[in-house]
DNA sequence: CCGACCAAATTGGTCAGACCATTCTGGTTA
DNA sequence: TAACCAGAATGGTCTGACCAATTTGGTCGG
């Protein structure tokens, strides 16, 4: 299914982020790595741009050398994620830290910007969930959850923050389905801060807005948190330092 | 200097986002472009590999088509700049919302995570800022404020939150040079909110945090939109409707 | 008249080999 | 020791061919 090319770049991803190469080091010329990945040097051509692409890699004349990390392209994490058996509960968190925030700009250019029927539209997502506090499908529940906020990253206008959020959503969403099948999810404090952000829209109250965004933040923080300690028993796995 | 490819590519990114193709619509075929740009077909393949990577296009057997913008990757913001003699405002203050939004969110992680050390670094380089009230260099006041936003999301110890800021502010870049000519910077209210911030990172005072970065963030939007007007007047430009 | 089906044409995907421009390397020389 | 200079190695580009998947347009049966 997957071109050659990919294989290549994967197993070169893999090897310079797992740290096999030093930063400013020497990649094998393509031609060696023709050879050893019994491919063609097309096939390692286009391996190596996407490495460019990705910014892990800096391919001129002479050689390919490797680049810092902070160097990188934002499309790296979905490769860092797929490192290990479990992805890093660190980075985890802290891409959620990034997506909670980039969602709280959201609101606020949606609540400065957007008109009243977008506004209504969202209120109506939020009141869905105040009034689910009993749930029996829990699919449905996280369903209600990414439609709210799809539609708040929707009416907030903003083009490159949709893109930026979309970029990281996408790159974790293959673990978060994995993950999600341990989450438990609290649908109370869900309900209260979808109360609280459907009255600060109503009233447009950008502190109550900013508070409801934070109390969301810290329930996926949480509940992420959580799910992964019970993914890490289910797997049977040791619990990390 | 530049390579074919890129010749290409940037043509038909162009003709793209300007809208001459509509989305689904069928791109003309490899060997199409190749004779009409006088280049062999690895040139025009190399262009189309180009606009999937950056979620234009999605190019498979049976044709090359035009992705919805939404599905593109963050780093066509850089070609939809170079739209037109200045950049778009709109998507210009768009951009500054999400990158101060995300600078909001490195300070407050840092707040919470970083070491005394890194934070006293922090407030060192805000004290500067503070001080400078009155100016005669614009240019070294510019890279003292570059200076304390790239230690804040240094500190932040969020590698993604690092990744996308960094993705924005390069693609950026270029624009804002040309820009930051006709910038007339507010130093007093730079003093204020950077005094502010010092505060809020000696007390680890979350809101006062939050409103000193609201206010640079208004601060930085303003300033870019006048400065936006100067270059459209010195650049002979109509006022947009 | 319409839909299902099939074969040919079109299109992207891959491969092989060659040549060029730039860069790197190691030895030589001032 | 430092500068310099061929030769080797490397990435960049081009050509041409063939394969696999898709699209297309016509045909046949209902």
């Amino acid at each position: 299914m997957a071109g050659k090319h990919d294989q290549i770049a994967a197993s070169l991803i893999q090897d310079i982020l797992s740290g096999h190469y030093r930063v400013g080091e020497r990649l094998p010329s393509e031609r060696d790595l023709a050879s050893r990945f019994e491919a063609n040097r097309g096939a390692v051509r286009e391996a190596m741009k996407k490495l460019e692409q990705l910014g892990v890699a800096e391919v001129r004349p002479g050689g390919a050398r490797v680049r810092d990390r902070l160097e990188a392209s934002v499309d790296v994490i979905s490769h860092m994620l797929e490192q290990g058996d479990l992805p890093d509960i660190r980075l985890v968190d802290q891409i959620l830290v990034v997506i909670n925030g980039l969602m709280s700009v959201a609101a606020e250019q949606t609540l400065e910007l957007a008109s009243d029927a977008d506004i209504d539209d969202i209120r109506a997502l939020a009141g869905t969930l105040a009034n689910e506090v009993e749930v029996d499908d829990e699919e449905s529940h996280m369903l209600a959850r990414f439609e709210l906020l799809q539609a708040i990253m929707l009416a907030s206008n903003n083009l490159p923050l949709q893109l930026v959020a979309r970029s990281l959503f996408e790159q974790f969403a293959p673990h978060l389905t994995v993950l999600a099948r341990y989450a438990i999810t609290d649908y109370e404090a869900w309900a209260i801060f979808a109360r609280q952000l459907s009255i600060a829209l109503e009233n447009k109250d950008l502190p109550t807005l900013r508070a409801s965004f934070t109390g969301i933040s810290n329930l996926n923080r949480e509940t992420m948190m959580r799910a992964f300690e019970a993914a890490r028993q289910g797997l049977g796995l040791e619990a990390s330092s």
